[in-house]
Order: structure tokens, then C-alpha cells, then sequence
DNA sequence: GCAAGGTC
């Protein structure tokens, strides 16, 4: 028997569909798909199955130095023992092995991977490589007649990266937590990828905070031509004052208030202007190069997707075959791609489906290319393959349009753009003034779309028109207005996710499949929040120590070195041994210099961490109020001084709490914003929160259901000192039964009644239009019954499309989950094996 | 409970 050895479960399915002539049959073993035709059977990994990493007495922080690590024994532990078992069962009976991983290193590394786990079970077997750059007849054919040899030291550079990462990543990683005390789940990590990163995003913020505004005035007029006697309002627009500046370039902005004055009072004065030159200029604007992974986000991210989400909706529309695989650098199409062909099959799309059939229609289809070229995977396009509208949602929906558009404009032809600059002169100059002797120049730019080209597909890009009427050299034009604006220079912005994404691409930190997860990893540790993201006083002192000690990890140059020093290993010229021991050595140095400073860096770190949840003075104690977490897990405010002073204030229980720069001027707090994706909103003053809270009445609405027969109970609006507002029982906390409410808006209790529970109907006044609530218990009632439909999407992990694989496999909610034995249930999933389902339990309990 | 790289 034959075996072929994939990357992925999509590549093998592909693979097996072109080689068997589709004509396969699919299998399970261990709870993964084997292909099956002949005497051939194809089976797909998960990218790496095995994992390099300590042994596990290496495992307590506490009992092993940091600095041990550097020379500790690392070892490859498989981690998806499905695929693993299946592997080595399939291995035993081949006499033929196919490693056809993805075609660049990580899939040489994967493929060796692969290998080792094979020669574990069987000695003999030969081994083969093939390697293609897109899963199609001619490449597939080709490669499996031209068979190669893994390529043993391109594998090499990769382990040699591994384990590079490993050490310095796992020590210094150790070494900062314990120093300042932070184990568990709130440890503070470094490495090679993350650390330049935030580097980067700290940088900024320094050059922010460093920013020294400067006043600058920037006048304008309002122009119109004449014509005759008659006015036009389109014969309207604007000019600019400019001069020459004293390095020959021009310039609009005057840094000096005196010069300024000056010139608008020439300027105020003039009732007519003079065109003193008159040019035209068109210039080409061809459509944009086809989708890498940094492109794709960075569209998506300008529709208003974050890096993270339009990622893992590229994932789901490539899983369900819509398009291409979103994980790449490549930004040409490869030579067998038929773009007729793709767009014949796009022009029967709704929405895109005329665009793209107005393309076939042109005689010669060249499509775009950009600068990078790689041999792993095409650049994102649609496969042809046209999704329903009922299959899809409507952030799907919007995603995929982009990639078909995109895809559009690489075919498109050119847009054609018409410039205009006119320069107009007013005030022939009064020395007395003392600057610019001559005449005063105004400048107006306008353009006009005269091709539409790509644009007519791709509507993303903006194609606004500034409009300059048709004048000619002497003509006289009139000043309608004028105006002097006094502004000042702005500090430089920070990083938007796809803007950092494109510089760490730039600076050749990650790889087009980790960047976005770089990022997210940057706010699940706690360095940086919200969105444009901005670091926490933590980031910066874990910045500040790296770059006093170990300036490597947060530095470029380290990736830069590796990438030379993997270079080198995959041509012959250093052998893996000789780098890492290299790297071992610079790592050792590190340490040597850490050594006495571990309780400086310990207590700057802590420092940052206590600052980073200061609120302001304790009314009580006078202390410090910090924001803290209970040991159920909830956010609160405490003081400092505790247990000398208990004072607390209750913060609300939805969201991650961000200290935000406003101070409440009555408690001298910091105001405070609760973090929760799309339910994200700001609190303000906790203490003026609990105040509002402890005067607010509470309004009798009814009688309680739960004990007002027995006990006379009520029911009421209540505002809570959280700020959380419900309807609950006056008895409470005899009582506790309760109806949540909107936080936001004023409540009004209509005339209205609901004759099931006797409960007036509620309207919420909030923003424009006042909403219905109705009855409080229907309300609520209506909240549960859509829960419980996605019941199973609350477990980590479990996602739409998971769940609704869950639900076919007659898994209907958590408790049935449970019940289910794993690796039965792992048989019915593809893709998934048992320890991912004793994984979901474990985390529903 | 460490990294970064695959993939889901």
C-alpha cells in the first residue's frame, strides 16, 4: 500500500480527488478521514502533530531556575494523538510513503515530523517528497512523476528555530514572571515575535507622550468663476494660500502668528484673483495586487473587521470551499489559474455577478501582480464555488464579496484620473509687509475620475472627486470669503491592528498565519487595550527591563539572524548544532547580566502592574483605591490599605474594566470603561456610580412572584450600586428573585399591563427612538429561549459551525455533550478527535 | 501556567 502524507485534511481530500480521478473512498481511523482508492491512502495532518518542550521535571517554575533551561534536554511530544495513532497505523502496512506537505519550510519541518513518526513504526519503507505550489492536474502530475528526497537541512533551519524560540522564549519567560511574583494565570511573557511587536506599539506611545505641539495657521479662500453676470454654484471652490519655502519646496503651513496675521490681511482685502497658470495632468491608477494575508486584513480591516475576525471568517469560507487557502504571502497568481474560466463561474454570483461578467467581455485578461512570489499557495481568490445565500452569514457574505471584488480588480483594466491645478494670484505685493514681496499665491487642486476601470468592481477605495472649474491663464476670478485657521501639529497616531500587522510584515517579525494571533496574544496577557490598541504601563516596563537586559527579545535583529542563520542551515553551511549552541551561549550572557538585577526588574515590574489599576485616593483612608479581582473571578474596587481599610465599591459584572485618562472632578477617581467586544461601555465614576445607586428610589411595579402571596413581597425598579439596574423583590436578600434591565435610559412604566403576570409594560428612553420592553417576566422569558438555542457555542472553542456539526451529530445542548463518550463522538466529527471533545467537557463543567 | 509555528 501506498501512503500520502498531507498538511491538511482540505489538502488531502484535494489531492485524492485529482490523483483518484475522483473516484475515492474516505475512511476513519482514530477519528481522522483516511482517502482511499487502489492500493493508495492519503491522510492529512493538522500542520505540526508533535510539539518540541521541556521534560516534565522541568514542568514547576519555582523548583527550576530559569537560567537551567538554556541547556535542559527538549524533547518532540506528539500533540494530536489522533492523527498521530492514525499516522502510525497506516505506517505499519505501507510499503510506499508520499511526504506532500505544503511546499515551503515549515511544511519540509512538518513533513520530517511525519517522517520520524513513520520510521518509529517502520524502518524500511522508502520515503518520498513531491512539492507543488497549487493543488491542480498539471502540478499534482508533475511532482508525482519528478519524486524528490526530503530535504533533511531545509527541516533542520526550522527545528533550529524551534528551539531557539523555545529556550529564550520559556526563560526569560519564567525568569520576569517569578521576579515579580506573577505565576499562574497572569504571568508576563517575552519572545522573539511578541516582544519586538511590542516594542513597536510602546515606541509609539513614547513618541506620543514626547510630542511637543507646535501652533501653526493655514489660510483659504473661496473662488468663483464669472460668467458673464450669471453665477453658478458648481463655478465655486477652494484655493489655498502657499509660498515657497526657504529650501525651494512649497509650503501651506505658516509657523509664525505674526507672518500669518499679515498675509490674511492682504488676503481678507482682495475681491479678485487672477489665474496665473493652469495645468493638466493624467495620471493611470492601476487596480490593486491580487489578496495576500497582510492585504486581505488590511481591506477587510477598512469594512470593519478586526485582524482576528476577518481571519477566522477567511477560515470558515475556506473550509467550506468558497475560497482559496488564507494563509499566504504570494501575491501572483499562478500560471495554471484560468481567469475566464473563474470569472464565467463568478458572473452567475448575485450582487458581483454582472462585474464579472462585464470582464469577460474584454479582449485581453492580464491580471496584476505583486512583489512576492512563493511556491506554497496561491493568493486568496474565490475557487468558483458560489455559495448560497442561505449557507452563509452576513459578515461571511460581506467578506467573501471582497475577496470575489478583489479578484475582479486584478482583472479589471486601469482608471484613468484627470488632474487639475490651477494657481491663482491676488494683492500685487506691499513690501511694507515684509513677506513674500510679490503677489499672493492660492493653489486649487481638483480631480476627476475619467475611467472608472477597476474601480467600477471594487468599490473600496475611494473615489472622490474634488472639483475645479475650467478656467484660463489671466482670467479674473471672484473672492467670496476668506478664511484663517489656526492649527497645530498633531502627534503621530498609533497602530491600527492591519497597520502594525503590515509593519511587523515589513520588518519580517511572524508569519502571515501568527501576526493576527501575535496581536491577540499582546491583549490576552494584559499589555495592551482597546482598539487602536495602547499599552499598559506593564508593557512598558516589561519593554524597559528587556531592553536594559536581554535587548535581543525585543528587537528585530533577532529574527534577522535567525533568518540568516536558517539561510545558512538549509544551504549546507552551518550544520543545526552550531546555531543553537551559538544561541545558547548569547542566552547564557543574558543571564550573567540578569543575575543582580532580578529584584530591581522584580519590583519596576510590580510598580507597573499596581499602577496600571490605580483609581484614585480612598475616601476612607486616604490610601489608594485599586481596581481587584474577587476570587470568584469579578472585578471590584478595594483600597490599598487592606485589610487596615475595607472600603470597596462594586464594579459592573459584564466586561474587563480599563482605567480610562478622565478624573471624576468630585472623588478625584479615574473613570472607568468596561471592556466586552461589542457590549463595551463606560462606567465612569465608580464612587459617583454607587452614589447615584444609594439615592435613587426604588419603584414598587408589582407583586413578586416568588413570595408575595406568603410574605407580601414587591417587586421594583432597582438601581444597584454596580450601576446595574433590575427589577427584584423588596424582601431581598430574603428574596433574591430578580429580572435583569438595560443599564442605559430612563424607564417608563406605561398604563399598559400583562395580563399572565399582571406586570406593567416598560418602554426604555434611550439615544432616539424609545423601545418597548413590555413585561418584564416575558421579556426575560423571550432572552432565555434565544439562549438556549446556542447553548453550545458558550464552551471555548465551540464555535457556529462546530456547534451545528454538533447538533447533525444529535448533540443538542451542554448536558448531552457531556454525556458523550469521547472518542465515539470524535468518529461521528471530521476533524476532530477525542482529546478535543474531552477538552469541550472539561471546559462546560 | 513558558515561545512560535503549523492548523481547526
Amino acid at each position: 500500500m501506498e501512503l500520502i502524507v498531507t498538511e491538511k485534511d482540505n489538502a488531502a481530500r484535494r489531492l485524492s480527488e485529482i490523483l483518484s480521478g475522483e473516484d475515492f473512498d474516505t475512511e476513519r481511523r482514530a477519528g481522522v478521514n483516511v482517502y482511499r482508492w487502489g492500493g493508495t491512502r492519503c491522510i492529512g495532518l493538522s500542520g505540526h502533530v508533535v510539539a518540541v518542550d521541556f521534560p516534565p521535571e522541568y514542568d514547576d517554575w519555582r523548583d527550576v531556575e530559569p537560567v537551567e533551561l538554556i541547556d535542559a534536554p527538549v524533547r518532540k511530544r506528539p500533540t494530536q494523538e489522533g492523527i498521530v495513532r492514525a499516522l502510525r497505523l497506516l505506517s505499519r502496512e505501507a510499503d510506499r510513503v508520499v511526504i506532500a506537505t505544503d511546499y515551503d519550510r515549515e511544511g519540509e519541518l512538518i513533513g520530517k515530523e511525519a517522517y520520524e513518526l513513520i520510521r518509529e513504526v517502520n524502518e524500511d519503507v522508502p520515503v518520498d517528497r513531491v512539492r507543488f505550489s497549487s493543488i491542480t492536474q498539471r502540478e499534482v502530475t508533475e511532482a508525482f512523476e519528478n519524486r524528490d528526497e526530503i530535504d533533511f537541512d531545509l527541516a533542520a533551519a526550522g527545528e533550529a528555530r524551534q528551539i531557539i524560540d523555545l529556550i529564550w522564549g520559556a526563560s526569560l519567560t519564567r525568569f520576569l514572571s517569578l521576579s515579580a511574583r506573577q505565576l499562574g494565570n497572569d504571568f508576563i511573557s517575552v519572545g522573539r515575535v511578541q516582544g519586538p511587536t511590542l516594542k513597536l506599539i510602546v515606541d509609539r506611545e513614547r513618541e506620543i507622550e514626547a510630542f511637543d505641539p507646535e501652533d501653526y495657521w493655514e489660510l483659504f479662500a473661496d473662488l468663483l468663476k464669472r460668467e458673464g453676470d450669471e453665477t453658478d454654484a458648481e463655478d465655486a471652490f477652494d484655493a489655498q494660500y502657499f509660498y515657497e519655502a526657504d529650501d525651494g519646496t512649497e509650503a501651506e503651513r505658516v509657523w509664525d502668528e505674526a507672518t500669518a496675521e499679515a498675509v490674511y490681511g492682504r488676503l481678507a482685502e482682495a475681491e479678485a484673483a487672477t489665474v496665473a497658470s493652469v495645468r493638466r495632468r493624467s495620471r493611470t491608477d492601476e487596480p490593486p495586487a491580487p489578496f495576500n494575508t497582510t492585504q486581505f486584513i488590511r481591506a477587510a480591516s477598512s469594512v470593519g473587521y478586526s485582524a482576528q475576525r476577518a481571519m477566522s471568517i477567511a477560515e470558515d469560507l475556506y473550509t467550506a470551499g468558497f475560497i482559496t487557502y488564507p494563509r499566504t504571502d504570494n501575491t501572483v497568481y499562478p500560471e495554471d489559474l484560468d481567469e475566464r474560466e473563474l470569472l464565467d463561474d463568478l458572473s452567475m454570483g448575485r450582487e458581483f455577478g454582472d462585474d464579472a461578467e462585464s470582464l469577460l467581455d474584454l479582449d485581453d485578461i492580464t491580471p496584476t501582480e505583486g512583489d512576492e512570489e512563493t511556491t506554497d499557495h496561491p493568493p486568496i481568490h474565490p475557487t468558483g464555488e458560489l455559495p448560497a445565500p442561505s449557507e452563509i452569514s452576513d459578515d461571511e457574505w460581506e467578506v467573501y464579496e471582497l475577496v470575489v471584488r478583489r479578484f475582479l480588480a486584478t482583472c479589471a483594466p486601469d482608471a484613468e484620473w484627470e488632474h487639475l491645478r490651477v494657481v491663482t494670484e491676488v494683492d500685487e505685493g506691499d513690501d511694507a509687509v515684509g513677506v513674500d514681496d510679490g503677489p499672493l499665491r492660492l493653489k486649487s487642486n481638483g480631480k476627476r475620475l475619467v475611467e472608472e476601470g477597476y474601480h467600477r468592481v471594487y468599490p473600496y477605495f475611494s473615489t472622490n472627486e474634488s472639483y475645479v472649474p475650467d478656467v484660463s491663464k489671466g482670467e479674473s476670478l471672484a473672492v467670496t470669503d476668506t478664511a484663517l485657521e489656526a492649527k497645530q501639529t498633531q502627534p503621530p497616531r498609533r497602530y491600527g491592528q492591519s497597520r502594525l500587522i503590515e509593519t511587523m510584515e515589513d520588518m519580517g517579525i511572524g508569519t502571515k498565519a501568527t501576526r493576527h494571533d501575535v496581536i491577540q496574544k499582546l491583549y490576552d496577557r494584559g499589555y495592551i487595550e482597546s482598539d487602536p490598541p495602547r499599552p499598559t504601563g506593564l508593557a512598558e516596563a516589561v519593554v524597559e527591563a528587556s531592553e536594559e537586559f536581554a535587548d535581543r527579545i525585543v528587537s528585530d535583529e533577532m529574527t534577522a539572524q535567525l533568518e540568516a542563520d536558517m539561510q545558512a542551515i538549509a544551504a549546507g553551511e552551518k550544520n543545526f548544532d552550531e546555531v543553537a549552541d551559538e544561541s545558547r551561549e548569547m542566552l547564557a550572557q543574558v543571564f550573567e547580566e540578569l543575575a543582580e538585577s532580578r529584584e530591581a526588574v522584580g519590583d519596576h515590574l510590580q510598580k507597573s502592574l499596581k499602577a496600571d489599576k490605580q483609581l484614585g485616593p480612598c475616601p476612607e483612608c486616604g490610601d489608594t483605591l485599586l481596581v481587584r479581582k474577587s476570587r470568584a473571578g469579578s472585578y471590584f474596587v478595594g483600597c490599598d490599605g487592606y485589610p487596615d481599610c475595607e472600603y470597596t465599591l462594586p464594579l459592573p459584572s459584564t466586561g474587563k474594566p480599563l482605567i480610562l485618562d478622565d478624573v471624576c472632578e468630585d472623588h478625584g477617581l479615574n473613570e472607568v470603561k468596561m471592556l466586552a467586544g461589542r457590549k463595551t461601555f463606560v462606567h465612569g465614576c465608580p464612587q459617583c456610580k454607587a452614589d447615584e445607586a444609594d439615592e435613587e428610589e426604588d419603584e414598587v411595579i408589582g407583586v413578586c412572584p416568588d413570595c408575595g402571596e406568603e410574605h407580601d413581597g414587591k417587586l421594583a425598579i432597582k438601581r444597584l450600586r454596580s450601576g446595574s439596574r433590575l427589577v427584584g423583590c423588596t424582601r431581598y436578600p430574603d428574596c433574591d428573585y430578580s429580572l435583569p434591565l438595560p443599564r442605559r435610559g430612563e424607564i417608563e412604566i406605561t398604563d399598559e399591563s400583562c395580563e399572565e403576570h399582571d406586570l406593567p409594560h416598560l418602554v426604555v428612553h434611550s439615544g432616539d427612538e424609545p423601545w418597548e420592553l413590555g413585561c418584564p417576566i416575558c421579556n426575560y422569558r423571550e432572552y432565555q429561549s434565544r439562549q438556549a438555542g446556542s447553548e453550545l457555542e458558550t464552551i471555548e472553542g465551540v464555535g457556529e459551525k462546530t456547534a451545528e456539526k454538533l447538533k447533525d451529530a444529535g448533540v443538542e445542548d451542554v448536558p448531552s455533550l457531556k454525556e458523550m463518550e469521547p472518542d465515539a463522538l470524535a468518529d461521528e466529527l471530521d476533524g476532530v478527535g477525542p482529546d478535543t471533545v474531552r477538552d469541550w467537557q472539561a471546559k462546560a463543567d
